[in-house]
Order: C-alpha cells, then sequence, then structure tokens
DNA sequence: TCAAAATAAATCGCGCGCGATTAAATCGCA
DNA sequence: TGCGATTTAATCGCGCGCGATTTATTTTGA
C-alpha cells in the first residue's frame, strides 16, 4: 500500500495572484461534476416524472413529511423564489400538496400525496445505480461526500 | 496524528435499495456545493462584469486565446446550445469576438479582444480569494480537486 | 458529379437559481 | 390598542443547461 504519486502538478499561488486555469480549479471540477451528475440522473428521472432538483425536495420530503416552504429551502440551501415555483410544479404532477398553516396563515406546509408516497419506492433503487455510475467504493464515495460538505460549509460561512 | 473518527455512520446499500436521504448524497453535496461557489463568485465577478459560466469561458480563452464553440464546448463540457448565447453577450460586453472559420465556414472561432485580455490582470487575484473563502489548505484543495474531477469523469463514462 | 450523410452552430422552449421587489400576515412595543 | 417593523411566500426578469429541431456547410461514395 504506497501513496500513488499525484499526476500532476500542484499549482503554487503566489501573493500577487495567478492565471487562473480551468482544469486546476476545484471550482470547475465541482461545476462539471454537477453537470455529470444532471445527467446521469437524467435517464434515471424521467421515468419518474420529476426534474432533478424536484428529486432532491422529494427526497427531503420522504425523510420528513409536511415541511414549510422555508425548512426545505434551509434543507436544499434555496429560496422561495426557486422553491415556490418548483413546488407548485410537484403539486400539478400530484406528488404534493399545499396548504397555509393553520397558526400561521404566512408559511405555506407541503406534505406528501399518496401517489408522493408510493413514488419512493420507485425511487430506492436509485442510490445504488448512482453507485455504479460512480465507480467508487461506498467508502470512497462517503469520505468524498464529507469532503465536499465541508467545502460547502466553509464557502458558505465565507459569505456570512 | 490519530485517525479522526467519522462524526456520521457510513450508510449501508443492500442490493433491494435503500431510502435516498439528502444528506447522505454526495450528489447533493456537490449540487450544494456549486450553489455555495456561486454565491461567492457573485460579489467577485459582478465588478468584472461577468457571471461565472462566462468567467469559466474568459479562463479558457486566457489560456489558450481564439478556440472554436466545439473546443470550448469540449473543455467546459457544454453543448453550443448553451455557449452560442453566452458567447454572444461576452461578444455585447466587448470581450471577446466572433468570426466564421475561413477554411471551414461551419466553425465560429472565438477570440479575446484588447479588453477581454486586460480583464486578465483584474482575474489574477481571483484564485487566491477562492483560496481563502475555501478556508482549506492548498494541499488539501488540491486532492479534493483531483478526486472530484475523477468523479466527474467517471460519471461521464457511466452515460457514453 | 452530385445527392445523401455528416458535422457545426444556432434557435426554441422549459426548468431551474437568484437578485429585486411585492403582498400578506405576524410581531413588538409604546 | 394600534402602527411600524419583521417575517414568509410569491412574483418578475435574466442567464444559464439542455433536449429537440433547424440551417448552413462540408464530406462521402455510388
Amino acid at each position: 500500500m504506497s501513496r500513488k504519486p499525484d499526476p500532476k502538478p500542484m499549482p503554487k499561488i503566489p501573493a500577487g495572484g495567478i492565471q487562473p486555469l480551468l482544469d486546476q480549479s476545484l471550482c470547475f471540477a465541482v461545476y462539471s461534476a454537477g453537470l455529470a451528475f444532471n445527467r446521469v440522473y437524467k435517464p434515471i428521472l424521467d421515468p419518474l416524472g420529476l426534474t432533478y432538483p424536484q428529486y432532491l425536495v422529494m427526497m427531503a420530503l420522504w425523510e420528513t413529511d409536511e415541511q414549510g416552504v422555508g425548512e426545505l429551502g434551509e434543507l436544499l440551501f434555496l429560496e422561495s423564489n426557486t422553491l415556490t415555483p418548483l413546488i407548485k410544479r410537484l403539486e400539478a404532477a400530484g406528488f404534493v400538496t399545499r396548504a397555509r398553516g393553520a397558526e400561521d396563515e404566512r408559511q405555506v406546509h407541503v406534505s406528501l400525496t399518496g401517489k408522493g408516497r408510493e413514488l419512493l419506492k420507485e425511487a430506492s433503487c436509485i442510490p445504488g445505480k448512482l453507485l455504479e455510475a460512480a465507480g467508487m467504493s461506498v467508502e470512497q464515495i462517503w469520505r468524498l461526500r464529507g469532503s465536499v460538505a465541508g467545502l460547502r460549509d466553509k464557502l458558505r460561512a465565507a459569505v456570512e
């Protein structure tokens, strides 16, 4: 078990600044990996009638049913200007219902319909398919997930 | 130097499938990290008059001037339906010019203007700013970049 | 030679993300 | 109690990503 030598040399970043290079950028790696995930998910989610962001909302609701738009936004790091039309499309597709809160009429509670709960059965095979597409061990994926989530949290902290 | 214990237990994925969970998903980590990058870049790129995808195209051109739409697409993993309007906006902003190829008139060559080359000077400080926002060592970032790019390549290979 | 196939970019429509703003309900506090 | 401040969601406009299609050019092979 010897350490594999890094195939590319690590770039230096002097204080004066450097030329930003595409394939040396972590941001571009994350950006293009996001595109790649979308392309893997597309043929898997199309038969379910979901887009990828809609799938994320459904995941949040399968985990905890009946959540407010604001709560979903905190989980997904999205605002109501993104979530409201997305959730309306999920409602139009029959997966969720939207209802104003009784105690606080500013809030809108999003709940799964029977059809929405049923969809979880068909979705349960998705993590396995992604695991195969990623072509990495569960351990590797889990470590990478932690690193990327940590990066996200650092970046979020940097803009307050 | 002892190994830090993983704060979260690694999930099992039995063959029958499991409930997909948001914060255990590598895809969501990448998705939300992408959102976070965008939010860090916004206040940095706004003064330059660039969006984040436009900045990526400029990076590609700063590295190699005069590239075809197809070449840029291969570098950035984007198609002409995304790049054409984006590049037209860069042209309208005065950063690039577009010209049909002389030998093959189907191709459109994108070249930097003087203004576009000038912009590199103001952009050279960006990697440093991002390094600070990420709050990680250069070594950590470089390793993570490699892992995420490797994941992207595996995912791309999985959809041909 | 020349028409069919292939290739490159552009066009169109839709669903995000998000900054800015608006509308409505609740809260706070004099 | 009442009125301004705050909170919550919704609305609007713009720039991506991308599937599907179109247009223009080049390549091909009978």
